[in-house]
DNA sequence: TCATTGTTGCATTTTATTTACAACTATAGC
DNA sequence: GCTATAGTTGTAAATAAAATGCAACAATGA
């Protein structure tokens, strides 16, 4: 059971943004986390389209919070980053092949403690786990350096 | 975010046998859900090794439940059957390369969301999941016929 | 007009998972 | 003992999903 390192890039990405409170480029990002631009294109694009970042292109460009990070639910960026929760084939009601589906109650248990998974992610806001953001800013000065 | 179907094939395997209260054979467990037997041969052994079913070679052999349904907790099937739960590279400390690992705040949380998880599943038992076995039977009959 | 910076779509590589197979060992019954 | 049954083990192949790379493109500000 895993998250998609895709979602954590995007995760990465906000920490960054509300940690600095500046804009920053993608080049600057990759650079940041020490990993290739490329790979943070596409959770950039997806944070853009869920309305969590704005991105300015040209001299002087970024991308930036869209909105505060207080206001940044963290169950709300994993339910958009991430491709899906379909922790058991019979989840994805359409392609199910299982027999015992609908009367298996380990389905119901799983959906409940996936709910539970998100619940305590929904618990906090990007502004909670930025809070130590000196810190955080200088981990990955150091590293960077 | 997903299990393996590794793991929920072990579970099919237990709500059989919990169901049948009977022992059964791989054949059978395979025919019994329309997967194929190789498939299940991994599953089983999993279980086997630790400890939740026995198993017996030859005529009259096979499969069947170590204990009593009601001391088979489902947390630890999953716990057992499932690869890992690295649901953030910072998980895997030996190979963490993320920069802010340590003063990541979201780790933690990742942490207790995914102890949310496995606390909702660690509340039941197999014997709560088979309480309908008529139901679950039925079904199994109906679809390998 | 130009350098900068994000966008898009596609291709490739890598990894994990799923599935298949075959030679092997143990067991029960005759 | 022989034989059919049934689980064991290790390996290999196939598939699917994720991760990564690339290049041509579009917008922006100086
Ligand atoms: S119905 Fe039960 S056994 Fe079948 S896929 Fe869903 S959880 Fe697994
Ligand atoms: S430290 Fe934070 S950002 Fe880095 S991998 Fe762990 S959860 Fe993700």
């Amino acid at each position: 059971m895993k998250l998609t390192t895709f979602s954590d890039y995007a995760f990465r990405v906000l920490i960054y943004l509300a940690s600095t409170g500046e804009s920053a480029s993608l080049s600057e990002l990759a650079q940041a986390y020490g990993i290739s631009r490329n790979h943070l294109v596409k959770a950039v694009n997806t944070l853009e389209k869920n309305g969590f970042v704005r991105t300015r292109r040209g001299v002087g460009g970024g991308i930036s919070l869209a909105r505060p990070a207080s206001e940044i639910s963290l169950v709300e960026v994993a339910l958009s980053t991430e491709p899906n929760f379909t922790i058991v084939e019979c989840f994805d009601y359409e392609n199910n092949t299982c027999r015992i589906a609908g009367a298996c109650r380990l389905e119901r248990i799983l959906q409940d403690a996936t709910r539970a998974f998100m619940a305590e992610i929904g618990k906090y806001t990007l502004a909670d786990i930025t809070g130590n953001s000196k810190v955080l800013l200088k981990l990955i000065a150091r590293s960077s350096a």
